[in-house]
This record gives structure tokens, sequence and C-alpha cells, in this order.
DNA sequence: TTAAAAATAGAAAAGGTTTTCTACGTTTGG
DNA sequence: CCAAACGTAGAAAACCTTTTCTATTTTTAA
């Protein structure tokens, strides 16, 4: 039914590597005359080069993958703009795949994945990341690599593969001295998975700031959930029901941040006359219009991100293993921190 | 380099038919024995089998293609995620495109999807929707549909193609019903884009239920955004200050609910002591536990209305282009609304 | 004006599958 | 024991392009 090359060529009278050479405007020129036939002769018939046929002659990969935790998570649909933007402005499709945290699904997408011949797979943070399926993704990884695929992480994953992120450890760091910096000395921290590298990594920056201050680490200021509202909500109230004295709290997330703020406002404190709080992502970009304080929060370059990922794997050079690509972060300040 | 049908038939001492029967267990089956072998030869070598090839030969289509407004907008992100798992439930791709509300990206967009021949494409609420772009997508339609490629709207295009929605009018309707019915008569609108047709309906829906209770609608309680918490925020301060007396706000779209949630928060009133709110999306199911008052809003089947989508793209029977399929919504109390 | 060079277009191969058709060998029924 | 029926595997065609190679025509230079 759908019309070929040939019909084409029929229609206009001349051989199919003339029409071929006329639609792509590739190879030696045409005579402007013939050139003509063809172009009408395809409008005519409306013709549409057959995908299949092209890719297979011309060895071409079905893009790029993206692969994240939860498609419906601002944190990644940032990220997932990135990548999708920058596909296209190269001419290239990135298909996205959301995880919804199932393993079971993931595996189905990666076997799916293997089987499509990408030219590049970007994992999203925390797609995996934690430490016990690591080994599976490893192993998934290299295959994809022997594929002749490239493959980014926009987290570090526990094994050696080119890594576009930020720094983590960092991130925790500066978010803590911020608040240090603002008086507090009796810092809680809110975090995600137990088993999240980068959830992990965030928490020892916190430390750290700590220490380097002379604070001392107090583990019962320190509670971990599902990186979800709900989650920061239920383990800010475990730390207020624990009456440890608690002037700030930061937030490995977003999220938890807003669960946070939303418990302390219930309990009729206030953010921040009563208590200060800062969070991890910056998504939300209506943050400030949406009920509750603006949120003070580390911002993360998510969509430079995903921009990056595609570009180093639509670039010419090779990406080694040890690759890595560190972005900035920056604390944007808004009305849920104080001065103590 | 990538290893083929023909390397394997090689090493494994048979024909190309033979593996290709294999590998696919289709066709006669194949002796026992053989088959070993030819499995056998496959894992060894390693053979994933060309993508590219296979379309072209089997006459494949490149999956879904879905159209969204804004990827980082969930409203958009749910429908997203009902798509993309349907997708992958039946061994198909779907493939997200988000316009950014850029009428140029939103073309290009197009133009690749006319060239990748996809088995169906959906078009996602509001991804155009309105009445300006209204004929340059209907001829895009048509060519699709004419290259055999299914269309589905999730919203009325005010031309012919097959529609899965809701019924804007009677969520209109519902929500200020629901709001008379706790005994609020001075009910304002605050709505999205003025020449969006689903916007246009909710609005309709709102008039219809004012006059059926007998309230008169008045103009000045009507404010137009572009769907955000700022748009909403902004013009919830100008109703505030026209000190037109207002008991209740129906918002068409949940971000300008939160946005005007804000606003009146912030002018010292509270939601719903002195203002009740309704919404329309029932997006961000962490609601609750997000700054403010549970949201009290007119659920949508995001979900539900992707997964349908998909189905009747992959279903046996032709879609005539008058299809309508329109499915429930309900209204699912919070607490921004009080009964007067 | 003719030989050589350049420009242009067609023929055909190649890309990797799937599938029909054909051939061969084995079983079954008379 | 032979013919027919069946089961199995290979050969080859088909899917639709792109591109190399070849042939022809046109241009250029001598």
């Amino acid at each position: 039914m759908p019309v070929s090359i040939v019909d084409v060529a029929k229609h206009a009278g001349v051989s199919i590597a003339t029409v071929s050479r006329v639609v792509n405007d590739t190879g030696y020129p045409v005579t402007p005359a013939l050139r003509q036939k063809v172009l009408d002769s395809a409008k005519a018939l409306n013709f549409i080069p057959n995908r299949s046929a092209q890719a297979l002659r011309r060895r071409m990969r079905n893009g790029i993958a993206l692969i994240v935790r939860n498609i419906s998570d601002p944190y990644f649909s940032e990220i997932e703009r990135g990548v999708t933007e920058t596909a296209i402005k190269n001419d290239i499709i990135a298909t996205v795949f959301s995880s919804m945290q199932d393993t079971e699904f993931e595996m189905k997408y990666y076997q799916l994945i293997l089987k499509q011949q990408y030219d590049g797979v970007i994992i999203g943070a925390g797609a995996y990341g934690r430490k016990k399926s690591t080994e599976r993704l490893q192993a998934i990884v290299r295959e994809l690599q022997q594929q002749g695929c490239r493959v980014i992480a926009l987290a570090p994953q526990g094994f050696e593969v080119p890594v576009i992120s930020v720094d983590n450890v960092l991130v925790g760091k500066r978010a803590t001295e911020f608040l240090i910096s603002k008086g507090h000395r009796d810092i809680a921290f809110l975090g995600g998975y137990r088993d999240h590298l980068v959830d992990g990594d965030r928490f020892s920056g916190y430390q750290q700031a700590l220490a380097l201050h002379e604070l001392v680490y107090d583990s019962q200021k320190m509670y971990l959930s599902d990186y979800s509202a709900k989650g920061g909500y239920e383990n800010c109230a475990k730390l207020l029901d624990s009456e440890i004295p608690v002037s700030a709290i930061y937030c490995s997330n977003d999220h938890i941040a807003y669960g946070a703020i939303k418990c302390v406002t219930e309990r009729g404190l206030k953010v921040p006359e009563d208590i200060s709080i800062v969070g991890t992502g910056g998504f939300y970009s209506d943050s400030e219009y949406i009920g509750g304080p603006g949120l003070t929060s580390v911002h993360f370059p998510f969509y430079r991100l995903g921009e990056l990922a595609v570009s180093k794997i639509l670039g010419d050079d090779e990406i080694p293993n040890d690759y890595r690509e560190i972005l900035e972060t920056k604390i944007v300040e808004n009305s849920s921190v104080r001065m103590l």
C-alpha cells in the first residue's frame, strides 16, 4: 500500500538511484529538469521513505534511551526535557523508560533496550543506584557497550561507567554549611533510600560539614524514607515527637522538604521562624507560588545534565568508562531559612 | 562488526532460514538437535537480530508517539505513564514529544513524526487545542491517517478526529454544583488559556451550574491565565483586590488552585475557613503532604486515558473519526472546601 | 575534429531479515 | 515393497533503500 521509491521512479520515468539522490540531495548533482520531475512525482505520490529500509542500509541505530525511576517526578522530568529536546535538535529521537521503582519492569525495559540497538543509553540518577542491584546492572551495561551502544549514567552506579553528575557530597556539605552559617547548630537530616548511593553521599556531606564546624553528629536526628513528601512528613513527625532540639532540617530531596514543611506547619510551628528547612533539587519552578513558604534548596542543573549526556553520546570521541563530568550546583535562597 | 544471522548460520552449520525459525520459533518446528545447535551458536556469538532488517521485512511500524504540551507538568506525566507502560506491556515502544508550548518546536515534531511512520499518534490534551492552530493540525492529522497511522486525541480538537477524553462541561458543572451544594453562592472562576477548548468547556459548565441554581454569572469573577500556579496566584490577587465578594473559587486546573491557595493564605485569610477552593485534575498524589490544605479537586483518569488510547491504537477495529469515548471523573474531597 | 576527461544517470549489489517455495529424506498405508 | 503423504531444511525471493560501479553522454582540450 505505501508508496515506495520505485513508484516514484516509475512515475517520474527515472531510475530509483536518481530518486534517492534527489530526495536526499546526496551524491553528485542531478540535472535540474530531472530533479524537478522527481520532486514533483514524490510530492504527487506523497512519498515518504521507508524508515526501516533507510536504517538498514545506512546502518543507523535507534536513537537514545533514557531510563528514569519515575516519569512523574519533577526531579526526572527536567532531565527528560534536557534529553529529548537536545536529541530532537540533532534530529535524533529519545525514548524514555520509567521503571516506577519496579525491578521487574526495569529488567523488562533493559531487555527491550538491548534488542532495540540504541546509539546511547542514559541511566537517569537512581534508575538503579541501589547497591544490591548493581551487579545486574553492570552486566547489562557491559553488554550494551559491547554492542557498540554508549552508556552514560547521571549518578555514580558503584561500578565503572561514564558519569555526568553533580558532587553529592559537596551538595550535602554546602547545604549544611549554609545552615551553619545562618547560626544553626541543631540540624537534622531527612533522607531517602538507605542504600541509594547519592543519598549516602549527601549524608556524608552533611556529616562532614558538622565535623568541620565541630558539631557532633547525632544519629537520632537522621531519618530515611522514600523521597516522597509523605515520607518527609512522617519522618519529620518522628523527629519532632522525639523532642530532640532542632532548629533546622536539611532534606536530601525537595519532596521530603515539602512534607517536612507541612508537618512543621500543622503543629502550629512556622517555617522559617521556628524551624528552617533546606531542600535538594530545586524542581518545582513554581515553588514560591505553591502553599507554604518558598523553599530554599540546592538547585541541580537537571536540564543541563540531560543535554550534556546527549551531546556526549552523539559526539565523536570515545567515552572511557572512567569519564567523569561534574556540574556545579547552587543554593537558591527563598524563604524557608532564617538567620538564628 | 555486529554479528548477523549468517554468522550464526555458518557457526551452527545450518541455513539462515533455520536460524530464523529457531530464534523466533515460528514456522514448522526444527529438529531438537539442530535447534539446540543454533541456540548455542546464537548465544556463543551473542547474536541480536537487526531491528531495522526485521522491521523492514515484517513491515513493522515504529510504535506509538505521544505529544504533550509539557513533559514536566504532572497533568501530562500521568498520561505519559499510562501510555508508555501500556505500550511496553504490548512489546511496543512509545516515544514522548513535549512541545513546551512552542509552536515551532511542535511543527518540527510533527514533521519528524510524519517521517517516523508510527503505528499511532496520541495527541495529549492541549498539545494544540487552540483554535488558531487547528487547521494546521488538521492537515497533519489527515496526512498521518492517509499514511495508515492511527490518531487519537485526548481532548476535542475542533475537527473530526477520534477522541478519548472526559466531559469537560460536566467537570466544570459538577465542581461548581459541589460548591453550591456546600452553600456557596459567590463563586469565582480562575481558568487557563482563553482559546483553549477544554478550558472553555469547563467554563461553560461553571456557567451552566450557576444558571441552573439561579445564580447570576458575573464576568468580574472570571480570570484567565496560563495554567500555572503563578497565574493562579496573580489572578487570585486581582480577584481579591477587586473586593467583589467571593466565598469560593473554582479553578480549571490544580496548578491554578495551588497558586490561589497561596495567595489567599498570604493575605491572612484561610482556606477553607474564609475561602473554599476546588481544583481540576487531581495530580499531585502527595497533595495532602504539600504545604497548604489538601486540595479538593475533580480527579481525571489520566493514566486510564493513556492506557485506553494505546489499546485502541493497537486494537483490531478501525477507528472512525467520529469515535468518542468519554471517561468518568470524580470529585475527591480533601480539606480546601468548607460548608457555608 | 578527435581523443580524453568530466558529468550524469542507470544497473546492480548490499544491508539483514522473514517466508515462500522447492527438494530431499523419512514414514505410512496399501 | 512401492507409492503417496508427510516432515524437515535449504535456496531464493522479497522487503526498500543507499551507494558503488559501469555505461553513456556531454564537455573540454589539443
